[in-house]
DNA sequence: TGCCCCTAGTGGTCTGACCACTTATAATCC
DNA sequence: GGATTATAAGTGGTCAGACCACTAGGGGCA
């Protein structure tokens, strides 16, 4: 375990780690050796392992639970989109770019919803639209959850979720009332052809 | 700067850190606080500062360089991603995922970029396609960066080049080769019409 | 048998120390 | 005075040791 001399300790660590787990076949839910075991058995300190420890924890791939040990999870991408969402938005991108690209997401699922929509799914948005105790803005967030569900693209909702989060304080643009219930009717008719005018409408109105 | 007893401490150092980045408006390259001085500033040890700065690092947020200091990254987390990719491997919906949402997004800038091509873009979209020193996927990234800055949507830019990156170890899932070309021919004749069935073509092939 | 307490093990955090490296400053030399 | 060279200060990289808070399991007690 020799280490080249311009290679951070915790990128060592980070290999080891993903060397163990594929070679005890690991599942998420699994045990890891604890810190300090891992400490001695890589020949180095243990704040070093913990830096990668944390690091891996923040991406998701492992849990730690104070008093138990260090856990596999069962690693997807999507918390790290988060990180680097938390990050990026509100820095680098305009309003402008956050709300088209929302807009963008809403109009892709709901051509990627046809054919996965069964009758109480439209049941279930009929009642989303016409529930008085929701704001318009909470309807649409109801709204597009579920048709964002429905689509099995979860990495899709999540990105859908965090443009939602980072817009809440300044994008008021929805669209229309009347605006959900056509696209409802349209899934009720089977009527595919016309969603992406009935969103292009809405986007140059 | 009081803590929840149940958080760890590098979240809040994630956060300030996020704060204070929002707050000077720090760009790509701009210097942070060094270890010792945040640890002082927030009230905490050097380590829990280092073991969120690490986490950070992995994902290309922050870069650091000895002796020197901590400086704001460009949010390309090259170094990660062998790294999380041996983690993805096996978990096919979460590749399906990702390969979807890249060509959803890829699909739609095709769109969005249409009366923002200059005669000069054009003829850079040609050479990137004839350029023979480029493999089929050095092409593509090219060809697509250029398409995704001309929708002057720099967040779109930004989650297509994080799903590209994430891609880039499993997905092999380009396009057709005369398929740029055609895209390419139908900017020229300025027939935009056929932009979405063309793409469609490519997706269900 | 069932309960409780104690202990060993674990992650969470802090401190202090040393190293290697970079940069800026000061001292030196021509 | 200007160029070069030593020096010091500052920075990230790493380690060791010490506590704390928490969990689980075992042993003892009723």
């Amino acid at each position: 375990m020799s280490r080249i001399p311009n290679q951070k300790a915790y990128h060592g660590v980070l290999e080891q780690i993903r060397i163990f787990i594929h070679k005890n076949l690991l599942k998420p839910g699994d045990k890891l050796p604890s810190e300090r075991e891992l400490a001695e058995t890589l020949g180095m300190g243990r704040s070093s392992v913990r830096e990668a420890l944390r690091a891996l924890e923040l991406l998701g791939i492992i849990e730690t639970r104070k008093g138990e040990g260090t856990f596999l999870g069962s690693y997807r991408p999507f918390q790290t989109v988060e990180i680097l969402a938390s990050f990026i938005l509100g820095n680098n991108s305009t309003k402008d770019d956050i709300i088209a690209t929302r807009k963008l997401i809403e109009k892709e699922a709901a051509k990627l919803a046809i054919g996965k929509l069964e009758d109480k799914d439209i049941i279930q948005f009929k009642k989303i639209i016409h529930d008085l105790n929701n704001n318009p803005k909470q309807m649409h967030i109801d709204f597009f959850s579920l048709l964002l569900n429905k689509t099995e693209n979860e990495l899709l909702l999540i990105i859908w979720q965090l443009m939602m989060e980072f817009s809440q304080t300044f994008d008021n643009e929805l669209y229309e009332s009347q605006f959900y219930q056509q696209l409802v009717h349209l899934y009720t008719k089977e009527d595919y052809s016309l969603i992406e005018n009935l969103f292009m409408k809405q986007l140059f109105s």
